[in-house]
DNA sequence: ACCTGAACACCGTTCAAGT
DNA sequence: ACCTGAACACCGTTCAAGT
């Protein structure tokens, strides 16, 4: 991949963290880069095609992140609490997919179809680590909504708020 | 409220709850209506008032809608599972206050004032229906999450899986 | 291979003008 | 009191033109 496609990528990925779909420009970005908006449409053709490939690429680093963590420690439960709490509190930043997911509706087929595998991938990854289907889909959904209500009330200790009896009531079914 | 405002909050409405702040345009809710898009501003100057207009009429709405369901059931984490629940089922449509709050960052000041009340409102509502603050924040967490990931996986059953042992839990307890 | 300027229909907003 | 058309700078997209 060129330079320019990843600064392209990097700038919109930003921007979509933020404001999802409706919330960067082409022209934004081009100036982000450095370079005209038609310019930004010779790398990707479309909005579509952008922001696509942001959710594409997120989808495969968030799986490696996730496995990488999981070989350090065996507790699927502390290992995405932790990781999500990383990205919300450490970065300031929500989850790109979660932004577009939440207006999923709206979504161009193309974009839609990339968020839809994230959160696939997600529920496949925990229960392939050893929880419930149930209990995976109940986990990730605490957790995307923390994100979202931490964002909404601009307030991270939200977030540990809802998540930390996740981690007690684990702690005392191990001890 | 004039019957004009009231419509064009409506058409506002359903459009933000599918797109967000940057999912409605004045000139389509101006057709939605029957006017032309500069009548619309003689009712709400901006698009900030319209979509803060919207919120607050959802949180008073919402707020009624929950205190009358506890009133006919007094346990809190069945009346939320099932409120937010028939949002999503029964009417096919996502909380506006949660497609905005996932995008909050790039709200306008006025706009994400009154996303940040309608999860104010929530969490004080359940606290004060007898749950711990930490109970009340994680059960909301895991409903707005299983509503973003419903809708962003286009399966409502998501929605149920989420919830389901929440419900269960709770039986056990009370048996 | 990569970039640009000009053009198109769209957007929020303003405002003078109508009834 | 309520509505409108015209104008402004913005948006995504296209395309002929440059290097």
């Amino acid at each position: 991949m060129s330079d320019m496609k990843t600064a392209i990528m990097d700038a919109a990925q930003k921007r979509i963290q933020i404001g999802g779909f409706g919330g960067f420009s082409f022209r934004e970005i081009a100036e982000d880069v450095g370079v005209k908006s038609s310019s930004v449409h010779y790398h990707f053709p479309t909005k579509d095609d952008l922001a696509a490939a942001v959710c594409r690429r997120w989808t495969e680093t968030a799986s490696d992140h996730f496995d990488a963590a999981f070989e350090k420690d065996s507790d699927p439960v502390r290992v995405w609490v932790k990781t999500l709490r990383d990205t919300i509190v450490a970065d300031t930043r929500m989850c790109p997919c979660t932004v577009l997911g939440a207006a999923a509706q709206d979504l161009p087929p193309q974009v839609a179809a990339e968020v839809k595998r994230f959160f696939e991938m997600c529920l496949k990854k925990i229960v392939s680590q050893g929880l419930p289907a149930k209990a995976a889909n109940e986990l990730l959904s605490t957790l995307i909504g923390a994100m979202v209500m931490s964002n909404a009330l601009g307030d991270t200790a939200t977030y540990d708020r809802a998540t930390n009896d996740l981690l007690r009531r684990r702690k005392a079914v191990a001890a």
